[in-house]
RNA sequence: GCACCCGUAGCUCAAUUGGAUAGAGUGUGUGGCUUCGAACCACAAGGUUGCAGGUUCAAGCCCUGCCGGGUGCACCA
């Protein structure tokens, strides 16, 4: 149990002690108090004022009398309609501080997940088409729930879905032809140069309607493994996932799990004849469909008149296989807003199915410009390698400014590190519900909200560390008097509770905003009171101790994030 | 037309899921490096939480209606 946890449950046994057999307060009704002039913990008066039907600042005056500290509590008084709990200091610090460095990296973890298994589908990019930053939220999300869950206990296997079927493909492989037959493919950035084939390819179709009948063609061709076009597919597909795969690597990705549309064609297929048979799905105009008008999710369009399978087909098929293949007990789509309704009716046909697990949408909004959406139509798409490569310059500019004696080597290092947490950072300390809308100038800025902020704060107290006595970074010592020391060791206390409840209710975001503000306390404290410089020994070694604790929060949740830290930046 | 999401400080976003005085970043103004790293800190100005009703001890959050933006809705993925 830790110590938060523990300092609640004294409140509520002290609370259940004054109230006797008469009434039973929960302990979720325990709340942490906006401000923390105003104590640690607080207890609301106000349904219990509702059921004696009196007023609740008499009803907190009258408990807070009635009361005595005990265990972690070390002062309780009443303010207002709240009871509010103080904690004593050195025993919550000392229970607190034995914690984080006992537990080190693992602090924070808990066992809820335990003997159950979660599949994580996540970073599904399409082969044929340039990876841009709209796609990084699908990344660092599903990369952030496959360590949080592993964190909290759960056996996690990561997986993507790569679309290396359908018009994308035709189209780009249809531009190939048409424009590009006379010309040698490049050796290398095959797959910038298919983006770029694509983009030609889908602008000139808005002015060749007839050219899909030849799309369609090409479509035939790849699913029958027939011919020039399966060749070509083959070679291209090729070409993409080289590309993805060393983006993966660069990113960090735990993938357990590769699937492929191309993949998943027979299993698909059977499932759909399943569905038939068990008058689930219905032929209508020459294709099949589910009807979900029941459920208030219209018709669910599973294949073409002419024969071919639609993604919803496919998405159906791959839930089969992954079953099949690793019988999660959770599984978790992190696939963005705009297949809300697919999604939908996807998990509502495994219902009508049999399917058993639990299926979870993680839905987020998209990443938008200032002038609309992104879209290879209009040709306003920012590629990834160019804005990581971008953020790297800065990075790298800021990076030797500040060391113009480090080694082109260490110097490369260390900027890839800020430009990664900058990326990252953005995107993950932004609610997913809500769309993104994407500027470049405040995206390569490492002041204030960002991730190199972070990192700053970490980098600040590994210098004071470097500095420090061996003997007295050992020692551990709780004595402190300000109030930005007491608030920052609070802090600390809240990091198992921001992971478990973020487990519970995948409010991700939740998480970077933690951190955000853990640095900002440190800041604070930094800033007003000294550490190396305290002359009273038993203060600078609280202090020591403090920071210690913090560095070590601190690199914990970057670690969920993804994001590497440093010493010196 | 129907469904879902979003409207909070000039801009970008928070708000413990119905609780205490709606908070941060950025931008603006001011102050702080001979002192532990200024990618920092402190202070100031900045709000009718899109609008109008309702529910209750209490509403940015819930309900109804409207306004504005986005997305999806049968052969795209």
């Amino acid at each position: 149990m830790h110590v938060l946890h523990e300092a609640k449950q004294d409140a509520w046994k002290i609370l259940k002690q004054a109230f006797g057999k008469g009434y039973t307060p929960s302990i979720d009704e325990i709340e942490q108090p906006p401000d923390p002039k105003m104590g640690d913990l607080a207890f609301p008066c106000f349904s219990l004022a509702k059921g004696l039907k009196r007023n609740p600042v008499e009803i907190a005056d009258e408990i807070a009398a009635k009361i005595a500290p005990k265990g972690l509590i070390g002062k309780i008084e009443s303010k207002g309609p709240y009871v509010n709990f103080f904690f004593d200091q050195k025993t919550f610090g000392k229970k607190l501080f034995d914690d984080i460095f006992e537990k080190g990296d693992s602090y924070g973890g808990s066992d809820i997940g335990e003997e159950k298994r979660i599949m994580v589908e996540y970073a599904s990019l399409n082969t044929h088409k340039d990876p841009h930053i709209g796609h990084l939220r699908t990344i660092f999300l599903g990369q952030l729930l496959v360590h949080l869950f592993k964190k909290v206990g759960y056996e996690v296997i990561a997986a993507t879905y790569i679309g290396d079927l359908g018009t994308h493909v035709s189209r780009c492989l249809w531009g190939l032809k048409k424009f590009y037959a006379n010309i040698e493919p490049p050796k290398k950035d095959q797959n910038k140069f298919l983006g770029e084939v694509y983009v030609r390819a889908v602008q000139a179709l808005e002015h060749e309607p007839l050219a899909k009948e030849e799309i369609d063609a090409i479509s035939r061709d790849i699913e029958a493994k027939r011919g020039d076009n399966f060749f070509w597919w083959k070679k291209t597909r090729e070409w993409s996932l080289r590309e993805i795969k060393t983006i993966f690597k660069e990113l960090n990705l735990p993938i357990d799990a590769w699937y492929f549309e191309s993949g998943v064609t027979s299993i698909s297929k059977k499932t759909i004849a399943h569905l038939l048979k068990k008058g689930i799905a219905k032929k209508s105009d020459g294709a099949i469909i589910i009807d979900l008008y029941e459920e208030g999710l219209g018709v669910n369009l599973l294949v073409k008149s002419d024969g071919t399978l639609l993604y919803n087909a496919r998405d159906l098929g791959l839930a089969f296989k992954k079953q099949g293949d690793y019988h999660p007990d959770r599984s978790l789509y992190v696939v963005d807003s705009r297949q809300n309704l697919a999604l939908q009716q996807l998990f509502v046909t495994l219902k009508r199915m049999g399917f058993e697990e639990k299926l979870e949408h993680i839905s987020y909004e998209f990443i938008t410009l200032k002038d609309g959406a992104m879209s290879a139509r209009k040709g306003n798409v920012i590629r990834y390698q160019d804005f990581r490569d971008q953020m790297e310059q800065i990075a790298r500019e800021q990076t030797l400014g500040r060391h113009p004696d480090w080694k082109t080597k260490k110097i490369e290092e260390t900027a890839k590190v800020i430009a990664s947490s900058a990326m990252r950072f953005s995107i993950l300390h932004q609610d997913p519900g809500r769309k993104i809308t994407f500027d470049m100038k405040e995206a390569l800025s490492f002041e204030g909200c960002t991730g190199p902020y972070l990192l700053y704060t970490i980098a600040r107290i590994s210098s004071i560390l470097r500095k420090a006595s061996s003997l007295e970074k050992k020692k551990k010592n709780v004595i402190f008097s300000s109030a930005v020391e007491h608030e920052l060791l609070v802090f600390l206390s809240f990091y198992p509770d921001i992971l478990f409840t973020t487990a519970q209710d995948i409010h991700l975001s939740r998480i970077s905003q933690y951190l955000f503000d853990l640095s900002k306390k440190f800041s604070s404290f930094y800033q007003t009171v000294p550490i190396l410089q305290e002359s009273d020994e038993n203060k600078r070694i609280s202090r020591l101790t403090l920071i210690q604790a913090t560095a070590q929060v601190l690199e914990n949740g970057l670690k969920l994030l993804g994001i590497r830290t440093l010493e010196e930046m």
